[in-house]
DNA sequence: GTCTATAAAAGGATAGAC
DNA sequence: GTCTATCCTTTTATAGAC
C-alpha cells in the first residue's frame, strides 16, 4: 500500500463524491447493502474511509445518495427520449428499445429501489425521488397514448390501462432478466411489442 | 430476559429449523441480507444464536435454506392450482388471481431471488431450486395455452409468446407493488387480463 | 481536503456446562 | 438439544496531524 507524498485537492472535474456514489451503486447492485462495507466502497472509488465521512454524513447517507443518483440518471435518459421523439408510436418503440439496451442499469436501479423501499431506513427525500421518477414515466406514456389516439393512429383505448400494462411489463422484464438465467429480454420485449401494436391497432411494419 | 428453567427438547411438531427459516424469510424480505443478523433471526424465532449453528452450518446456509423454503412454498401453491383446474381459461384466471392474492409472499420470494442471484454466494442447490420453479411455471402456462388452442377456445397464437408475456407481466406487478406506493395490483392485473382474453380471442363474460 | 491511526460497537462463530 | 458466556474479527465512525 504505497502512499503518494502529499494529497492533492481534487479539482471538480473528478468529483470524489460522485465517484463514491458510482462505486456504491455498483457494489450495491451486485450485493446487498450491509454486506457492502464503506471500506469496499472506498477501495472501489479510491477514497479513504475517513473521506467518506467528509463527503457524507454516514453510510446510510451515502447509500441513499447513490440511489438518488441512479434514479436521476434514468430519469434524464427517459426525459430526453420524450423530448426528442414526436411520433407516439416511435416514442413507444424507442421506450421499449431503451429498456432492452439499458437492462443492466435499470435493473440495478430497480433492485436498489426495492431494497430501499422494503427496508426501514427511509427518508422523504429519497421516497420523493422514486415517486418523481415513476410519475414522470406515467405522464410521458399517458401523453403519448393520448396523442396517438387524437392523431388517429391508435385505436380508442384507455390510456391509463396501456400505461399500466406497458410499464409493469417492462419492470417485469428487467427483474426477470436478473433472476432467471437465460431469460431473453430482447425476445420478451419483441413479442410484447407485437401484442401492444395489435391492441393499439397500429400497423408497425415500419419498425 | 427471563429464562425458563431447563430446556425441553422440541418435538417435531414445532420444528425449530422451520421456525428459523420462516423468521429469516420474514426479516430478509423486510431488509437486506447482511443487515439482518443471526441474532435478529434468532430473536424473531425464539432460538438462541448457538442453536442456529446446531441446525445450520453457518449464516449463509440458513439464508439459502430460507430462500429454498420460500420457493418450495410458491411451487406447491401453483402446482396444486394446475392440478385442481382443468379448464385452460379458468386456470389462467386463477393464476392471475392467485398472484393478486399472494402479492406479499411472492414479492418476498422474488426479492430474495434477486438478492441471491445478484449476490455472489451461490450454490448449485439453490440455483436449481429457482430454476425448477420457473421451469414449472413455464410448463404449466405453456400446456395450458396449448390445450386451449386444441380445444378451440383460444385463437391460434404462439404459446411461448403468451407465456413470456403473462409471466413477465406478473413479475412486474409483484415488484412494482413493492416499489411504487399506491400501485394497484388488482387493477393492473384486471386490465392485463382483459388484454389477454382479447389476444386469445376468448370471451371472458363468465368471469 | 486528505491521510493514518484508533476507538467503539457489532457481528459471526464456538466452548462447555447441563 | 439447549443455553450462557465469550472470543475474535469486521465494521463503523472519529481524532488529529499535515
Amino acid at each position: 500500500m504505497r502512499k503518494v507524498g502529499r494529497p492533492k485537492a481534487q479539482d471538480s472535474a473528478f468529483d470524489r463524491s460522485l465517484a463514491l456514489k458510482k462505486s456504491a451503486l455498483d457494489l450495491l447492485s451486485r450485493d446487498t447493502a450491509g454486506k457492502v462495507t464503506i471500506k469496499d466502497i472506498g477501495r472501489e472509488a479510491n477514497v479513504t474511509t475517513a473521506m467518506i465521512y467528509y463527503y457524507f454524513e454516514d453510510k446510510d447517507d451515502l447509500l441513499r445518495s447513490a440511489i438518488e443518483y441512479a434514479i436521476d440518471n434514468s430519469f434524464e435518459h427517459f426525459d430526453k427520449l420524450s423530448q426528442d421523439i414526436e411520433h407516439p408510436a416511435a416514442l413507444i418503440h424507442e421506450w421499449l428499445r431503451t429498456h432492452e439496451e439499458l437492462v443492466e442499469p435499470i435493473r440495478k436501479m430497480m433492485k436498489l429501489n426495492l431494497d430501499y423501499k422494503m427496508g426501514k431506513d427511509r427518508t422523504d427525500r429519497t421516497d420523493q425521488a422514486i415517486q418523481r421518477f415513476y410519475d414522470s414515466e406515467r405522464t410521458i406514456l399517458l401523453d403519448c397514448v393520448k396523442r396517438g389516439i387524437r392523431l388517429g393512429i391508435f385505436t380508442e383505448v384507455d390510456p391509463e390501462s396501456i400505461w399500466v400494462i406497458v410499464s409493469t411489463f417492462l419492470d417485469g422484464a428487467m427483474v426477470r432478466s436478473g433472476i432467471v438465467d437465460g431469460f431473453d429480454v430482447r425476445k420478451a420485449i419483441v413479442v410484447f411489442e407485437a401484442l401492444l401494436w395489435d391492441r393499439l391497432g397500429y400497423n408497425s411494419k415500419s419498425f
